[in-house]
DNA sequence: AACCAGGACACAA
DNA sequence: TTGTGTCATGGT
């Protein structure tokens, strides 16, 4: 480890580099219900992609990022952060009107990760109607339960890969359901079961145009047209896919169509596939968090709810 | 103490 | 095709 003093910067067999880039907030991105299994630790995350444990810190120089081990080859991390993604020609396709802008101007550095569409995949069965820390509670139990081990530092604890197809679908359904996932259990252990079987492929997705791609993920028992699009955005990257849950019904219905009384789900979908343009699914990501995190009448209405 | 959460599904009309 | 009840569990 001498020689790591004498690399210049980004110096790639060590256990940690620095990607410089701008643009690029951990605390919205990581904690704003894409991926359910990060953690701050003070100004830092920690988390693991695929076997490797992962720590990143944000510098004035980019994102400082430190592994378990020395690495040769970074591009697993570049890759799960989409370094390579220019923000700036991403929110230039955004349309042009107020409440777009309102929420990139709240939501400055946002970005969406690529993940691995397995873990995407189960995450977001287990997803529904649970909010955002609930899901991640469920995620941790399952990890921790049937998630290989993987290698930390010494002064940090012990961290856990995403437990693969194969060791849930060993499970039984009692044992999921002791994971707090309630109903969502059978179809987890479902999906799991049908992915060991190879009835679907989801390397073969990656080939696939989004709407082929999706009709194969509604095969997967729980999975709907909602998590589907989470999946082909936060696994695929298919950066049209523009996931509708109850925020974004709110968010479309409140500054879109405001004071219009029968707005029909099935109109809010085809606006939201008509409206926001080629990368819909990053303008969906703004909406959302915009909408959780900022938007006044959300925190009004949250207000007024606690005190009564 | 009702109401809601990054929904999906079976079933009715 | 569109509308309702149900499914666990925990937070506000």
């Amino acid at each position: 480890m001498q020689g790591l003093a004498l690399m210049p910067d980004g110096n790639q067999s060590g256990r940690t580099t620095v990607f410089p880039v701008c643009d690029y907030d951990l605390d919205e991105t990581l904690g704003s219900g894409q991926a359910f299994r990060w953690q701050a630790h003070g100004d830092a995350w920690e988390g693991v992609i695929g076997e490797q444990w992962v720590r990143l810190q944000r510098t004035t120089a980019g994102i400082h990022a430190e592994a378990a081990a020395p690495q040769q080859d970074w591009h697993w991390l570049e890759e799960f952060l989409q370094i390579k993604v220019n923000i700036a020609d991403v929110l230039q396709t955004f349309p042009d009107d107020e409440p777009m802008r309102r929420a990139v101007a709240s939501c400055r550095g946002l970005r969406l990760l690529r993940q691995e569409p397995w873990e995407c995949l189960a995450s977001f069965i287990l997803s529904s109607t649970k909010q955002i820390v609930q899901i991640r509670e469920i995620v941790h139990l399952l990890t921790e339960r049937y998630g290989q081990h993987v290698i930390t530092p010494n002064k940090s604890g012990p961290a856990h890969a995403f437990p693969s197809a194969e060791r849930i679908a060993a499970c039984s359904e009692t044992e999921l359901r002791a994971c707090k996932m309630g109903f969502r259990a059978p179809y987890l252990l479902k999906t799991a079961q049908m992915i060991v079987s190879d009835v679907v492929n989801l390397e073969d997705l990656k080939s696939l145009a989004l709407s082929e791609a999706r009709a194969r993920l509604l095969l997967f028992p729980g999975v709907g047209r909602k998590i589907a699009d989470c999946v082909l955005l936060f696994g695929y990257g298919f950066p049209q896919a523009f996931p509708v849950d109850v925020w974004i019904m709110r968010a479309l219905r409140e500054l879109y169509f405001p004071r219009k009384r029968k707005v029909t789900p099935q109109q809010i979908l085809e606006f939201s596939e008509r409206h926001f343009g080629p990368n819909g699914g990053y303008a969906q990501q703004y909406l959302f968090h915009y909408m959780r995190t900022k938007h006044t009448s959300n925190n009004r209405d949250k207000a007024s709810r606690s005190t009564q």
